[in-house]
DNA sequence: CTTTTATCTGAACGTATGTTCATATATCAT
DNA sequence: ATGATATATGAACATACGTTCAGATAAAAG
């Protein structure tokens, strides 16, 4: 036997990457063989390589979209015009959860799996990660001029924000006690705080 | 050739320990092998297995001695009297930082590897960390109860404030910029903005 | 010095790994 | 219908894995 019937590549290549993705958030990348991701797909060992050129290809590209896509989110949400400091890191509390929230298993693995990238991938990866923590930065670092935010320490404000909102990552559940709105209201408010701005939304 | 000049398990097994201790932080657990850690000790595989079980034990006897660790260094921070709320919050985060700080690659296996846990040291595991978890909410809502903290809602502001000082571990360097004491005292000031805490220290 | 015990080696066990490739067949264009 | 192409199989590759164990040797006890 060879081709099965119904077989294509439009169907199987997503279905790769789907797998990976569950596989590496579930059991961690190095856990992980090529051959349970074969199986989840439904398709034999070889045949997964029509698709990736190896194992470390998956990973990489399943972050590489992840953040790529989180970068283009805020530059859309942010729009030309920026506003205000506050309306601005409201923004950013807002587009984070909002894509974070929805993506349980890309944000795992953005998060735990950096080792095991080779160092080239590791490279350009942080370097995204650098650049949406500097898109925080640059918020924080505006309203202290403006005056609007009271801060001491810009980086370790910019730390502790980014550091709160990547926890909720490792509880939320749609289906939980919070919904989507409510939680995002919350933590807007907490970020207000932490940069001593007077007013919640 | 077998047992070679100076081999004592006093010495060895501790070796074995910091090894892998080192390595699973390094490489994360999946991805060490046995001769990898026999390799950095200075002995064959086989050898190993007089200082443990298996490789599981390895893992978990790290992960339950960090969290033990650190239950311990709160219950005789915090002493027979417990003082004001907000006395609380603030030792519960000198506490916290001074016991993760020096303990980097500690500290990564506990919040990486959780996944490479069996079932059962798994569970064992997540009720320490469960319990380190409700002894910040007591401080939280017992703040609440006296007016001391303006809340909403205790739970979230619990995992605000952990993801926020988890997330010191992934970047301080104890040669860094911020001497320890100046870090900690800008944490707690965190945490108090957090709580809606008038005062700072 | 001799015996006992703790510790280590070296080799082996069965199984699993990522990747390659000749071969076969389903689908698509003509 | 026919030929070309995309996509799959199934077997094989060398290498690595966790674990076990008989045998060898150093240190401790007498």
């Amino acid at each position: 036997m060879a081709r099965t019937t119904g077989s294509h590549s439009q169907k199987t290549g997503p279905r790769v990457t789907q797998s990976a993705q569950r596989l590496f958030a579930q059991y961690g990348y190095a856990a992980v063989s090529m051959r349970q991701i074969a199986a989840e797909v439904g398709v034999q060992v070889g045949a997964l390589y029509n698709y990736t050129p190896d194992k470390q290809s998956l990973l990489f590209t399943l972050m590489q979209e992840h953040m790529s896509g989180l970068l283009a989110a805020w530059k859309v949400n942010q729009g030309p015009e920026k506003g205000t400091a506050l309306q601005a890191l409201l923004a950013f509390v807002d587009c984070h959860l909002r894509y974070h929230l929805p993506r349980s298993e890309a944000v795992f693995i953005a998060y735990m799996e950096l080792r095991n990238l080779t160092a080239a991938n590791f490279d350009h990866i942080e370097k995204l990660r650098k650049s949406y923590e500097d898109a925080l930065e640059d918020i924080i670092k505006r309203g202290m001029e403006t005056g609007e935010f009271e801060v001491v320490d810009s980086k370790i404000v910019t730390l502790a924000i980014i550091g709160m909102l990547k926890e909720v990552s490792t509880w939320y559940r749609p289906d939980g006690r919070l919904a989507e709105t409510a939680l995002i209201e919350r933590y807007q408010t907490m970020a207000c705080q932490l940069v001593g701005a007077g007013a919640d939304l």
